[in-house]
DNA sequence: AACTATTGATAAGC
DNA sequence: TGCTTATCAATAGTT
């Protein structure tokens, strides 16, 4: 009889620790360990790199590789006069929010996108389908029987839904249904008469190319060439 | 006998890779690792982060939660700024360069997230539903004329596949297919038949008020409360 | 880009 | 924190 010495580590959800001395421990290792990923893939891969932490009591921990100041430095082309938000927020504020809200937004997503790992290879096949065309497109071949049987059900849901939105688009534009007189189409019952496919019409959305993509490319300034990968580096205070 | 398919990851030092092509994949592997590392470790530990790549080329990638700008403006304890003109143009181009930067680095994700918006709620919604049932529960009332119509179109194409597959899944099951007795669904030709899900007939161009612009928001300002971490150390040459 | 055999990281428990 | 162990997660080498 052995008795087990741990339980091992356990599988966690990526969501706030809750309980604040897990929290701090967790930080503490999470942190150790992030740091030497940046180290090794400094070495590995002959790129600089630099990382900030802002624990919730506000104190800093950073990581620098060759070392942080210069990194930064580069990164924000900090210029001699070191003023600089009191006007330009106007249209400044605007682009960082785009950027703050990005980054939120890419937390979010991912972790989403983690989650739904986890509910089957149906549920990631869509995400992938999502990326080029409509969700509706999805491959049927992935599925299985049981999906399958759900996708019977579910399409009957969606008949009625469809039906349903059918009318409403219809009786909403009636009035002003030069459109549907054009195409003599109606969606009341011919909407879901039996399986013969009614051939689309011609009118097609253009798509807005209003496109709202972030500014064109602008070249990352910089370079400088020559490292040192002395893995070079200690812990330290304050500095 | 079974011919093994891969010698699986191999032990590395770390140092240089030499080989170019392969030390541009790691680059590329390591630093979304370490991103991803970063983003689990600012939501279970409720610290906000932050990182700077530079690639020998001079391209930066950079990671920052919330936001780089955020971090580093406070890392930097930069002071208030006064004199704009000079200056704009530079810190300009910078975030602008940080936004582009941002767009390559969460390229795969973000593209999703992009199209997602551009393609108005319908996907949105179907991102929250996927959440919790089968992407093709999504409901249609968010629909508008043309996705309803690309609706049309796409079931057609479902269909096919879905009959397809019906017959795969049949005949390969045919043997032992109390399953689908017992469900009385037949899949042959009576799994769309009993479903009649002929749809359809949208029409007319309709300006997808799926404007796409991100929604303004205010930088996060740095919090500071609760616990207190005892270690405040830091790698680097630097200090 | 996808796939595995491995190595590496780490949640728990002391 | 530091150590240990059992697991989970990342990824090197290949296809």
């Amino acid at each position: 009889m052995v008795k087990k010495k741990s339980m091992g580590r356990q599988k966690i959800k990526i969501e706030r620790i809750k309980r604040e001395d897990t929290r701090q421990v967790t930080f503490s290792k999470r942190r150790s360990g992030l740091f030497k990923k940046a180290s090794e893939m400094s070495t590995l891969c002959g790129v600089e790199t630099a990382i900030v932490v802002f624990s919730p009591a506000g104190k800093a921990f950073s990581f620098g590789h060759p070392s942080v100041d210069t990194i930064l430095d580069r990164f924000l082309a900090r210029t001699p006069p070191q003023d600089v938000s009191a006007v330009l927020p106007l249209v400044e504020a605007h682009r960082a929010a785009n950027v703050n809200e990005l980054n939120r937004e890419y937390s979010e997503v991912r972790n989403q996108l983690e989650a739904e790992k986890h509910r089957g290879a149906a549920l990631l096949q869509m995400r992938k389908v999502s990326q080029n065309q409509f969700w509706w497109k999805a491959p049927v071949d992935e599925l299985g029987l049981y999906e399958l049987q759900q996708l019977k059900v579910s399409m009957e849901e969606l008949k009625k839904n469809i039906a349903k939105r059918g009318e409403e688009l219809f009786i909403q534009r009636s009035s002003q249904s030069q459109f549907l007189a054009a195409n003599s189409i109606g969606f009341q019952s011919q909407f879901l008469a039996a399986n013969s496919v009614g051939v689309v019409d011609p009118f097609i959305a253009q798509t807005t190319e209003a496109n709202t993509s972030f500014a064109p490319q602008v070249i990352t300034p910089i370079a400088s060439q020559g490292y040192d990968y002395g893995t070079n580096y200690g812990y330290g205070y304050g500095c």
